[in-house]
Formats: structure tokens, C-alpha cells, sequence
DNA sequence: TATTGTTATACTCTATAACTATA
DNA sequence: TATAGTTATAGAGTATAACAATA
């Protein structure tokens, strides 16, 4: 996903982008996942692996187009990330016995355990970078974002 | 900068990324990047071209080096920018009297054109994609995240 | 000898298109 | 004939490295 860390410790501060909520959101947001990243190739994750998981554990798609649409992408992407999770030892491939051209990705008990890591990388990486914020106003910072997703995304079929 | 709807018209909402704040985030930020792209194109300028231009006004760096450090980016896609941007007739290269190595971006009266124009795509993105939140609401978002960029960057040189 | 900007290169990421197997 | 997954390919984006001009 990209690590700003390989090039340059720290960003500096510009205005230009901190006045402007479009720009911040994606600095922010880059911010996020370059340091996510870092935690997650440790525990043998990528970003869009644990992005993966979460999806696969929270919302059960029954097909890898099902995944791909979840996720954004483009149904080629998703194999190459089941190869991934699959090499892992995190998921494995079945296919759907009522529909032999499906595969379903199923996790495994050791995908299982390394979204829960996944997920405590994640934790860290929110309270580094939101450390500033008390309970309140990080879950207030949650309910905006959900909102826009929310009214954005279409309904899960 | 990518564009979802070239391959989707919608994303379906995950409730594995939609309860997760750092994956939240990263998708949103995908969603606004996206868009405003869209938008900034049909103007002329591309969304890293419309940063460069915000910080050239709000942050006057005084070398292409400057604002590759306020970009977050490395000096050598600094050049691309330029270039686009100069081809715009938006910046003018000028070398630096004091130090003839150092070439200062100029913003054109064309430049500073372009950027309101580019102000009014971005605040039509976040009023579609923020339109559930009141002012007030989106303020406290533009004060979080802008703490957080406070919080992570290190003050400009 | 160090620094700024530039150019050339390589690498990563991801969408598109062709192919297979199932339906 | 249409759909799910796969493979191969190409294009965009961006970091690295070598180079020219200036300090």
C-alpha cells in the first residue's frame, strides 16, 4: 500500500492541505496505511489481506466476485490475495457444491488468529495517529465515516 | 489517482471494513480521491497537480525540494508535477537568484484561477460525500484528522 | 565535495482481455 | 450462451540511481 517511512520519516506540515478536508482525508489516510502496512508484513499480512480477512470473517461473501465487490476491485485482484492468504496457511479455496464454478474462501482457525493480530496492528496504528482524541470524539470520528461509507456504498445483495 | 467508477458504478458496504476506522478511512479517502478526480480533470488539472497548487499558495515553498517535503513525496515526481502544471500555464519555473540550483514554482494568475476552481470541485465532493453531517459535525471531522496530521507531521522548515 | 533539479530505469499495482470450466 | 475464476498483458504511478549544473 505504500510506506512513506522508506523514503522520509516524517512528512511536513503543509497548510495548503491541512485547510482543505478533501486533501486531508487521503494524507491521512496514506498516513494510515503506510504504517499499517509495517505491522502487518510482520504477522505475514499485507494491507489488502487483512482487508480480506476482515471482510471474509464480517460479511461471509460466498464467491471470490462476491469478495471483489466488497472490496472494490476487480475479480483478477482477489485472486492473486487468496494466492496470498491461501500460501499463508489463512484461508482455503472450496468450491460450491451447489455451483462448481464458485470458489468460496474459507478461514482457516490460523487465519483467524492472524486477524486478530491484524486487527491489534490496527488498534496500535489508530492510537498512534488518533492519540490526540478522547473516546468520545474517536467514535464520533467512526460515526462520520461510517455515515459517508453508508451513504455511498450500496447494500450488500 | 484511480477511479472506482471506471469498473463499478458503487461499492457494496462491508461491515468488516465499515467497523474498522483504519480501513474505514482508506476506503472514504479511495471514494473522495476518485471523485474529486473526476471533477479536477475537467478542469485541466490533475488531483496531485491541485495539492501542488494549494501548497504553493497556502505554504510558499521557495525550491521544488520544499514542496516534494510537503507533498510527502520524492523530488523526482516534483518534476512531473511541474511540468504538467507549467504546460497548464499555471506555475512558471524561476531560478532562485541566490542559489541558481533552486528553481521556485511561480503560481500564474491562470494558476490561482484554476485553484479556486479546483476549491469548488473538492467542496462538491465533500458536500456529496459529507452531505449527512451538519456543519458543525464536519468541522469536528476537519479538526480530528487535521490534529492528526499535526500530531504526525513535523512542523515546516 | 555536497546539493538541486533532471533523466532514465525498474518495480509495484491494478485494470483489461483472452482462456477454461462450469452452468 | 452466460458466468466464475484464472492467466497474461499492459498501463499508470512512483521510488531509485545516475547525471548535469551550481554551490
Amino acid at each position: 500500500m505504500g510506506d512513506p517511512s522508506d523514503w522520509q520519516s516524517k512528512p511536513e506540515l503543509a497548510s495548503g492541505v491541512a485547510e482543505r478536508l478533501p486533501l486531508l482525508i487521503n494524507h491521512v489516510a496514506f498516513e494510515v496505511a503506510g504504517r499499517a502496512e509495517l505491522g502487518l508484513n510482520a504477522i505475514g499480512l499485507t494491507g489488502k489481506g487483512y482487508m480480506a480477512l476482515a471482510i471474509l470473517e464480517a460479511d461471509r461473501p460466498r464467491s471470490q466476485l462476491e469478495l471483489s465487490r466488497l472490496i472494490g476491485c476487480v475479480p483478477a485482484v482477489v485472486v492473486t490475495i487468496a494466492d496470498e492468504l491461501e500460501a499463508g496457511g489463512f484461508v482455503e479455496r472450496q468450491r460450491d457444491p451447489a455451483d462448481r464454478r464458485r470458489s468460496v474462501l474459507v478461514v482457516t482457525p490460523a487465519g483467524r488468529r492472524v486477524l486478530a493480530k491484524g486487527d491489534r496492528v490496527a488498534k496500535a496504528v489508530e492510537d498512534e495517529l488518533l492519540g490526540h482524541l478522547d473516546a468520545e470524539a474517536r467514535e464520533q470520528l467512526h460515526a462520520a465515516l461510517r455515515g459517508t461509507l453508508e451513504s455511498v456504498a450500496v447494500p450488500a445483495a
